[in-house]
RNA sequence: UGGGUCGUAGCUCAAACGGGCAGAGCACCGCACUGUGAAUCCGGACCGUGAGGGUUCAACUCCCUUCGGCCCAC
């Protein structure tokens, strides 16, 4: 049953390999470079989805098939309508697959042809997980975009067990593929039964490219990728313990083998000065934990770098975290008053923490896009990768 | 007023028997975190033992005096 393209993708600028995109989903319009804060359990952890909306302009955020799977189960969500309805977020979803915590959660797995069987770590139990299962426990959250079930392997891993596990992940892709076609094709797919708004069409199918830090089997995955046939092109496996130098090498010589008319997504990165590097290098999609996690451990992002708000310097510091920043926090509350919220284990220094960090990255990609635009983006980027370091330097100088 | 008991890091407590160079947890200070465990990891600073004296090569530990807390008598 073919409707409508799953997914639009078009490229409106360029600069340089950058660029500049309009991705259309069933569930509304994603302007790319985009960053897609990490909403694992289906929550974007610390935030309310009216600040998502209102106040940060959030396209798409994830949520995770592993955890939504072991809690609260399909069947949950399945009842209370597909995991748009259940969380309340009537716009786009992407799911990763399970396959990162085939890695993450490397202590508690074990790999096989058919799959991963997994020891729960909410309960011990054990499950197990495939390309197949992982389709259609996708397909009953009613994901917009469902990544393919891939295995992640080490970044340190050599080059004998990198190739397993990229022909694995190649093998899976395949499966994911019939899979996904065959849900679809039956449209059982929470996405378009339990929608209550006008949502048509089908979600949107992304294929993974692993090999770890070998650029050979990093080509032979994606040209195994690309002759299966995605809507996207992820690129996994990176920022995943490998030297920095050696990711930009992967990134930088599989971006111009990716098909230029499909969006091109880099999981799971990155910190600000990584997410400009790799829109220079043509990536479309990011998503990360780091601006959600270190806000709730007391990190802030800032234009002039990082700021860990526990440090005992910010006691009386009545500025704001970032001065440059617009957002709600940063407009009301002082970097001392922050600290004290950390110090005193209130939670609200997590909340306001969370959303000053995604503000920073999402204003940040606003900004990327602006500049790809006009033109600018080299100049942004050395500009604001300068910015970037600005404390760094401080505290050299005043420490020589 | 007698008798007993205790006093060690900011806090709670360790340092057999009959002396051998005082250490844990928490707190504090700082670091890390890249397809999420509000998880966790790592590092650092801090005490010379309530005070004073004595015995000894050596005292938190034994002796004397003193101060303070608690308990029991009166």
């Amino acid at each position: 049953m073919i409707d409508k393209p799953p997914i639009t993708f078009e490229v409106v600028a360029r600069d340089g390999e950058a660029r500049a995109g309009i991705m259309t989903t069933r569930r509304g319009t994603i302007e790319t470079p985009v960053f897609m804060p990490v909403g694992t359990a289906g929550t974007v952890k610390g935030t309310r989805f009216e600040a998502l909306e209102d106040e940060l302009d959030v396209r798409i955020i994830l949520g995770n098939t592993y955890h939504l799977w072991l809690r609260p189960g399909v069947d949950v969500i399945r009842e209370c309508g597909g995991l748009h309805r259940f969380i309340g977020w009537q716009r786009a979803l992407l799911t990763d697959s399970g396959g990162f915590q085939v890695w993450s959660l490397g202590a508690l797995r074990k790999i096989t042809e058919e799959g991963t069987q997994f020891r729960s770590h909410v309960d011990g139990s054990l499950q197990f997980l495939s390309p197949e299962v992982s389709m259609e426990v996708q397909a009953a959250l009613g994901s917009d975009i469902v990544m393919a079930f891939d295995e992640c392997a080490p970044g340190d891993a050599p080059p004998d067990i990198s190739r397993q596990s990229m022909e694995l992940t190649a093998r899976w892709a395949k499966r994911s593929r019939a899979t996904f076609d065959n849900l679809q094709s039956q449209a059982l797919d929470a996405g378009r039964t339990q929608a209550t708004e006008a949502v048509s069409g089908a979600p949107a199918l992304f294929g993974i490219v692993q090999g770890g830090v070998h650029l050979d089997l990093r080509r032979e995955s994606l040209l195994r990728t690309r002759e299966i046939g995605f809507d996207g092109y992820a690129v996994g496996g990176l920022s995943v313990g490998e030297e920095k130098s050696v990711m930009w090498k992967v990134v930088s010589e599989l971006m111009p083998e990716l098909p230029a008319n499909h969006p091109r997504y880099l999981m799971g990165v990155g910190t600000p000065e990584d997410l400009v590097e790799a829109v220079s290098h043509g990536i479309d999609m990011f998503d990360c934990v780091l601006p959600t996690r270190n806000g709730r451990t007391g990190q802030a992002f800032t234009s002039r770098g990082k700021v860990n708000v526990k440090n005992a310097q910010w006691a009386l510091d009545t500025r704001p975290l970032d001065e440059s920043c617009e957002c709600a926090v940063c407009q009301r509350h002082s970097r001392a008053y922050l600290r004290h919220l950390y110090t005193a284990r209130e939670m609200l220094a997590s909340v306001l923490l969370t959303h000053h960090n995604l503000a920073f990255f999402l204003d940040t990609m606003r900004r990327v896009r602006q500049s790809i635009r006009s033109g600018d983006f080299t100049k942004f980027r050395q500009e604001f990768t300068e910015g970037l370091s600005a404390y760094e330097q401080e505290k050299a100088l005043s420490s020589s």
